[in-house]
RNA sequence: GGAGGAGUGGCAGAGCGGUUGAAUGCACUAGUCUUGAAAACUAGCAUAGUGAAAGCUAUCGGGGGUUCGAAUCCCUCCUCCUCCGCCA
C-alpha cells in the first residue's frame, strides 16, 4: 500500500500511473477523498491528544489532593475528568472511524507502475523486452502435447489426480515423479549458488501474513481457506518467505537480504476454468521455487536485472529457448510497480507460456509489511521488496517434454542429469 | 483435547493501582583515557502519530472493561512452558 504522505505530495504521477493500469475507479475523487480523510485524521487525533494530555494532568492532581486529605478538591476535579470522558469517547469513535475509510481507501489503491511500464490493458499489450534470437524448435508434424508425452511415457496421470482430488491436481509418477524432484534441487541448488538462503517455510498462513504481502484482500478468492483453522494455504512462498520479515527494521548493512524457498502452491483459480487448463497449463496445485530480496531503495533496480539474469540463466541451462515481457499496466500484478515474465515456447502446442514472474514492488509491500531500516540519519525507512519464480515447475515441466521430445524418447539436458538420474525418457 | 504456570525494551530481568516509557545488568553507538586495543569512566540507545521545534499522545502479547488514575485489578483471545491424553 501506498504511503499516505507520497499521496498528498505525488498526486498527479499517482493519476498518471492508474492511468497507465487502465485502472476503471474514479481514482481521482478517491485520492481527494484519501487526502481529506488523513486530515481529518490529524485534526481529530490533535483534539483528542489535547484532552487526553488534560485528563492525565487532572489525575496526577487528584492523586496528590488526595494524600493532602483534600477530598473535596478532589472531587471537584474528578467532575470535570468525567465530562472530558465524554468527549474523549465520541472523538475516539470518530478516529475508528476515519481510520476505517482511510485505511480501506488506502487498500483500494494499487502500486503506482515504474515509468518504463507501458500503458495497456491486456496480456497482448505486454511488451516484448528480450527476444528470443536463436531458432525455435521445429519438431513438425509429430511434435505432441505434453500431456500426450505424459501419457505415452507414464510420467503424469491427470485421471487419478481427479479421482483422488479433481482436476487441476496432477498425479506424478515413475520417471516424471523423479524430474519434479530433480528440477526442484537443481533451482534449490542454483540459489543458493547465487548467494540466497534456503527457507522450508510453512504451507499454510495466517491472515496477517497473507495481508502483508498483498494476497488481502485483492486476491480473497484466488486462496483455498481452511476455516476452522483460519488458516489460508500458500498460493506462492512469496508469502511465507517474505513474512519472515514483517515487522523487522533491519541493519542497512544486512541489505541485501536474499531468501529462497521451494514449496507447492495451492491456486483456486476461480473464474479461468475452461481457460487454457489443458494438461499442465493451469493447475490448482503445483511446485515452485521462489527467490525474495529485501533491499536498499536505490538498489531494488539493479537488484531487479540480476533476478533476470538468475531466472535467464536457468531456462539456458535447461536448454530451453525463451522470451522476457514487461507487462503493461493492465496485466500488472496489483503491488508491483515493475514486472518481467518469462515465456518459454512450448514446441508441442506452438505458443508461449508463463514460467517466471519477476517483480520489483519498490516500498508498496514493505509498507503493508513494515519492512524497514535506519538510514545515516537513524531515519526509519522502508526497504524494497522483490521477488521472482525460479522457477514454477509444472509449466517447465510441461516445456522440457515437449521441446526435447525425440523420437527415441525425451532427452534430459545435461545440467539435469545429474539430478534427476537419467539421460533419456522412453 | 484436559490441568497448571507464564508473556515487560535487542537480550536478561525488576516493578504488581498514583508523577514509570518503565529500575538494573548485558549488548550496541559515540566520547574520555591509551602508541593501539582491552579495562575503566561519561553520554546516548524502543516504535508510531502530531508538530518547524520544544513538546504532547499512544503502546509493558492482542482486544475489551473497572478506576480520577492501570505494566499493575477484571473479562476475553493469542502465544509459550510443564504435566496428562492422542498421534505422523
Amino acid at each position: 500500500m501506498l504511503q499516505v504522505n507520497f499521496i498528498k505530495q505525488n498526486k498527479e504521477r499517482i493519476l498518471k500511473g492508474l492511468a497507465t493500469r487502465n485502472y476503471k475507479e474514479d481514482s481521482s475523487k478517491l485520492i481527494d477523498s484519501i487526502i481529506e480523510w488523513d486530515d481529518a485524521r490529524k485534526e481529530t487525533q490533535t483534539a483528542l491528544d489535547e484532552l487526553l494530555a488534560k485528563n492525565k494532568l487532572f489525575s496526577k492532581e487528584i492523586g496528590g489532593l488526595f494524600k493532602q486529605g483534600k477530598q473535596e478538591d478532589a472531587n471537584s476535579l474528578k467532575q470535570q475528568v468525567d465530562a472530558n470522558k465524554v468527549k474523549i469517547k465520541a472523538l475516539e469513535d470518530d478516529m475508528r472511524d476515519i481510520k476505517d475509510k482511510l485505511d480501506n481507501g488506502l487498500l483500494q489503491i494499487p502500486n503506482v507502475p515504474h515509468d518504463s511500464v507501458p500503458a495497456g490493458n491486456t496480456d497482448e499489450d505486454n511488451e516484448v523486452y528480450k527476444e528470443w534470437t536463436g531458432a525455435l524448435p521445429n519438431l513438425g508434424e509429430k511434435a505432441l502435447p505434453h500431456w500426450e508425452l505424459a501419457k505415452k511415457y507414464n510420467l503424469i496421470d491427470f485421471e487419478l489426480g481427479v479421482k483422488i482430488t479433481g482436476s487441476g491436481f496432477p498425479l506424478f509418477r515413475g520417471q516424471g515423479a523423479r524430474l519434479q524432484r530433480g528440477l526442484i534441487n537443481f533451482f534449490l541448488d542454483e540459489a543458493s549458488k547465487a548467494g540466497y538462503e534456503e527457507i522450508v517455510p510453512p504451507l499454510l498462513v495466517n491472515e496477517a501474513s497473507a495481508r502483508a504481502t498483498g494476497q488481502l484482500p485483492d486476491k480473497e478468492g484466488q486462496m483455498y481457506y481452511v476455516e476452522k483453522d483460519d488458516l489460508y494455504l500458500i498460493p506462492t512462498a512469496e508469502v511465507p518467505v517474505t513474512n519472515v520479515y514483517r515487522n523487522v527494521i533491519v541493519k542497512e548493512a544486512d541489505f541485501p537480504i536474499k531468501l529462497t524457498g521451494y514449496t507447492p502452491c495451492f491456486r483456486r483459480e476461480a473464474g479461468s476454468y475452461g481457460k487454457d487448463t489443458k494438461g499442465l497449463n493451469r493447475v490448482h496445485q503445483f511446485d515452485k521455487v521462489e527467490i525474495v530480496q529485501i533491499v536498499h531503495p536505490e538498489k531494488s533496480y539493479e537488484v531487479l536485472e540480476t533476478m533476470l539474469d538468475h531466472v535467464a540463466n536457468l531456462l539456458t541451462k535447461l536448454e530451453l529457448p525463451y522470451r522476457i515481457l514487461r507487462l503493461c499496466g493492465g496485466d500488472l500484478g496489483f503491488t508491483s510497480a515493475l514486472t518481467f515474465d518469462f515465456e518459454t515456447y512450448s514446441a508441442g502446442q506452438g505458443r508461449w507460456l508463463e514460467v517466471s514472474s519477476v517483480s520489483n514492488f519498490e516500498n508498496f509491500q514493505s509498507n503493508r509489511l513494515k519492512v524497514r531500516y535506519k538510514d545515516a540519519n537513524n531515519k526509519t525507512q522502508l526497504a524494497h521488496t522483490l521477488n521472482g519464480s525460479a522457477l514454477a515447475l509444472a509449466r517447465i515441466i510441461a516445456t522440457l517434454l515437449e521441446n526435447h521430445q525425440t523420437p527415441d524418447g525425451i532427452r534430459i539436458p545435461k545440467a539435469l542429469q545429474h539430478y534427476v538420474g537419467f539421460d533419456i525418457i522412453n
